[in-house]
Parts: C-alpha cells; structure tokens; sequence
DNA sequence: CGGACAC
C-alpha cells in the first residue's frame, strides 16, 4: 500500500520538476490567458490525500520515467495528419499549459493511467482527443478509445472536437448518446467505429448488448471526472464501465480529466489510479480572481426578473447570456416571464426536453440565433461557447448530500464551472449573482454567496441598486463588457 | 436538486 503510494508521489513530484522548466516565454501563453503559475502541484494537498503522514522519505524516491514537455506539436511525434488538424482545422499555435504537460505522459510509452486538472478553458479536450486520436490503430475496425461525459451535450461537443481535429485522418467515431427513438429493438448491429464518446448510460447499454468488444479498448477517458466519480453524480456507472473494460482489456488506460477535484473525490482516485501520473492545481490558484463576479439583493423573484430585463436591455455590445437556475420548473417559468417581454430571443434547456428539442436549442445558441439562454446545470460542465460573456446566477448552485437538498451549503465546483461557462480562453468576462432572502424557500442565497467568497477567498462586489441602469453599466463596463 | 437509461 505504502510503495503503490509512493509510485504515484514520485511521479507527482517529477512532474512537478517538469512544470518548473517551463517558462511563460517559452509557451508563449500570456495572449492566450492562461497563468502558468496556477498549474502547480499542491503540496499540501499532496500530503493530505496521496502520502500517509509517517512517510517522510516521499521526496527521495525516484520515479522511473521522465517525461519531455512538448513547446510544439511536433515535438509528440504526432501523424502528418493530426498535426494538420490541429494546425488547419483547430487553428491552433503552440501547446497550451496543460497540453504540453499531459500530452508527453499520454503519448509516449510507458502508458500510464492519468488525472488531469486544469482550468476552465484551458485546453483540456485537446489534451483527451489528441490522446485518443494517436493511439488508434487504424486497421482494426473496432473501438479502441472511449470517451465518457456527464451530458449528452458535452459528449456531443467533445465529439465534434474529435471530428475536425481528426478530420485528415481515416479514424471513425461515433456518439453513444440517447437518441430518443425507442423501441427500435432492431438497431443492434456491432458498432465498428474507432471511438466512442457518449454518455454512460448509452455506454452502459452497449456493453450489456456487447455492441463491442471490451478487448480492443485500450483507453478510457472521463471528462469532468470529478463529477462521473462522485457519489452524487455517476459513480456507480463509471466505476462499473471501468471495471468491467478493466477486466477484460490487459492494458486499458484510465484519463481522468477535470478543472475540479475536491478532497473526497480526490482521495477516491488516488485509491482507484495506483500506478498513474498525476496533475493537479493548487486550491488557491484554482481561483476565481480573473473573473468579476458580482452579487446584487434582490426583494423577491420579480425583482430578480426586473434586473435581467434591465441587463438586456443594455443592448448589443453585451455578447451572449447564459442565466443558470436550480430547478427545470425555473428555467420554464423565468423563460415565459422574459420571453414575453424581452426583445432579445431566448431559450431555456434542460434535460425534461426531449433530445431532437435540446440538440436545436443547442444548435441555435452556438449559431448566435438566440442571445440568452437559460438552463439548469444541464450546462454547467464543458459547455464551450466563446461569445458567451455572461454568467448571470439566477440561483445559486447548492449542495445536495446524503440523498437530501443541503440548501445552506454551497456547491463550490458546481459554480466554479458555471462561472467557466464565460471568458473561454481568457476572454472578457462577468458573473452576476442575484441573491434574495425569500423565507418561503429556506434559502439564504447571501449567506450561501459569503461561504462561496471564503471558499475562493474572493471578495465579490456588492451591486447597490437592483434596478439601476447606471449601476449595472458601471459593472459591466468595469469587467469590460460595455 | 441536477444530470443518464432502463423498461
């Protein structure tokens, strides 16, 4: 146990050795908008979730493989054809922080499994894709990678990543995703294509079907893994999938890929990769400071609605809107109040909605047709939009532990994710927290605010007047917006 | 609560 244990800090800590080789100017990462500071291993963390206390000797231990960072794609031996994907149809430069770091250890032998933090935005997918994308072997006509998300949304999106930057390749791939045709019993046929991104109940379904053959799946990735390892979030499916692909598959890697990991989850993984490569972002760099955030009282729910007419209201140079809210009932009723008001088209999404329905909603938004979308945490991960500059939180995220709604406690990686649904690649961007003190829901959203400002260690300013103009323009020219 | 399927 003690020597699994030390393996993966003796990776860690190499890695750690790594990140200190890397300038700023090498990766040229500063226009991007990405800290090459905040990608740090936390040592106190660290000692917390991988090292037992009495092992002192953990930094002695050396690890067995080093890994080269890549400043170019062409330093990951990667094929003619991938590097025009990346170069051609991703119109990508030079590796961001995450993917200089990750691809090495994903590409080059010896294979490791993997669990990779990094910031919102910060180039994740690539990091995944490209992985999956290099190891095909291209004469076997079988899936050989696959890629697990929370939504039906992501897996699409991710998928669609995959298409173009795989685009000069001959690989194949396809969405496990549900298609809301049932009942077509006959559709069984073995799925051939190369990869498989979907959703794990879609996946679930194929395995027990045998659509494919567990043998030729050499790796596993989970995106947002914190989330699809978590106890209220799909644990029980993911640790089925893996074990099962395990077991039949003599060396299927595990990719574990989020920008957040909390401390129980983080201790789950360490137990469950024993052998793997490690990354992950110290607490207080993980932070929220790049972003303006900003919270405002609000009476009652339709002073809430008052203030958003009044955001919309300031017109075009506002780029996209994303309102989150709580529940699906919400996200319909707030939908019907602005629609009928408002002039800017709005759409809401959630996961009552058959797919046909989500996929055009979606669709619409990334097309720029509507300007304001609200949705349930259905959007809360991954969900990449660039003209999205806006996070307005209708209602803030809460806990739910133990099977029961925790409304005094915060989900802090619930709204870190919200708030990256903005300011994708170090863009501008503004978060706009509507907080109301309605004892009819026992939710004291100012408090819920205050334990999310500690927890950050963010001071998030306070917005006088709901129904000033003025107010809200100063703010929204403050983060640059207007 | 929210997400995914099954049936």
């Amino acid at each position: 146990m003690a020597n699994e244990e030390n393996t993966v800090s003796a990776n860690t800590i190499f890695h750690e050795k790594i990140l200190e080789t890397i300038t700023q100017e090498e990766l040229n990462l500063e226009e991007q908008g990405i800290n090459i500071e905040a990608l740090t291993i936390d040592e106190t963390k660290k000692a917390k979730c991988l090292v037992e206390p009495e092992d002192s000797n953990i930094k002695k231990v050396t690890g067995d493989t080093i890994y080269q960072t890549a400043k170019r794609f062409e330093d990951l031996n990667l094929s003619r054809e991938l590097l025009m994907g990346l170069y051609v149809e991703m119109n990508f430069k030079t590796p961001s922080k995450i993917q200089s770091v990750s691809l090495p250890m994903i590409l080059s032998p010896p294979y490791k499994d993997l669990v990779a933090q990094a910031h919102n935005g910060s180039g994740k997918t690539a990091c995944f894709v490209l992985g999956m994308l290099s190891r095909i072997d291209i004469n076997l006509k079988a899936p050989q990678a696959i890629c697990i998300c929370p939504t039906r949304e992501l897996a699409i999106q991710n998928l669609e990543v995959l298409t173009r930057m795989g685009k000069h390749t001959k690989i194949t791939s396809i969405s496990a995703v549900p298609t809301g045709k049932t009942g077509l019993r006959s559709d069984r046929a073995p799925i051939c294509d190369q990869i498989v991104v979907g959703t794990p109940g879609t996946i679930k379904k194929w395995m027990s079907q045998n659509r494919f053959n567990a043998r030729d799946i050499k790796m596993l990735v989970f995106d947002e893994a914190d989330h699809m390892l978590a106890e209220d979030g799909f644990k029980d499916d993911s640790e089925r999938i893996m074990n099962t692909l395990r077991k039949s598959s003599a060396h299927c890697l595990v990719l574990l890929f989020s920008a957040t990991f909390n401390d129980t989850v983080k201790n789950f993984v360490s137990k469950m990769i024993k052998d793997g490569n490690q990354m992950f972002v110290k607490k207080e760099e993980l932070s929220l400071e790049s972003v303006k955030q900003f919270k405002v009282n609000c009476p009652d729910e339709a002073a809430k609605r008052q203030l958003i007419d009044k955001v919309l209201e300031l017109g075009d140079r506002l780029g996209q809107i994303i309102i989150f809210v709580r529940t699906k009932k919400s996200a319909k009723t707030l939908h019907e109040a602005l629609d009928s008001e408002g002039g800017w088209k709005c759409t809401n999404i959630h996961g009552d909605f058959d797919t046909d329905k989500r996929d055009e909603i979606v669709k619409e938004f990334k097309d720029g047709l509507t300007k304001v979308l609200i949705a349930t945490d259905i959007l809360a991960r991954g969900f990449d939009q660039s003209q999205v500059n806006l996070v307005i939180n209708y209602d803030l995220p809460t806990q739910y532990d133990c099977l029961k709604h925790n409304p005094s406690e915060p989900h802090y990686e619930v709204y870190l994710h919200r708030c990256g649904r903005a300011g994708r690649f170090g863009r501008k961007e503004a978060v706009l927290n509507l907080l109301c003190t309605d004892p009819a829901t026992g939710t004291d959203s100012m408090m819920l605010m205050e334990k999310i400002e500690r927890h950050f260690g963010v001071h998030v300013s306070q917005i006088p007047d709901h129904l000033s103009e003025e107010d809200l323009s100063a703010v929204l020219k403050e983060a640059g917006l207007l």
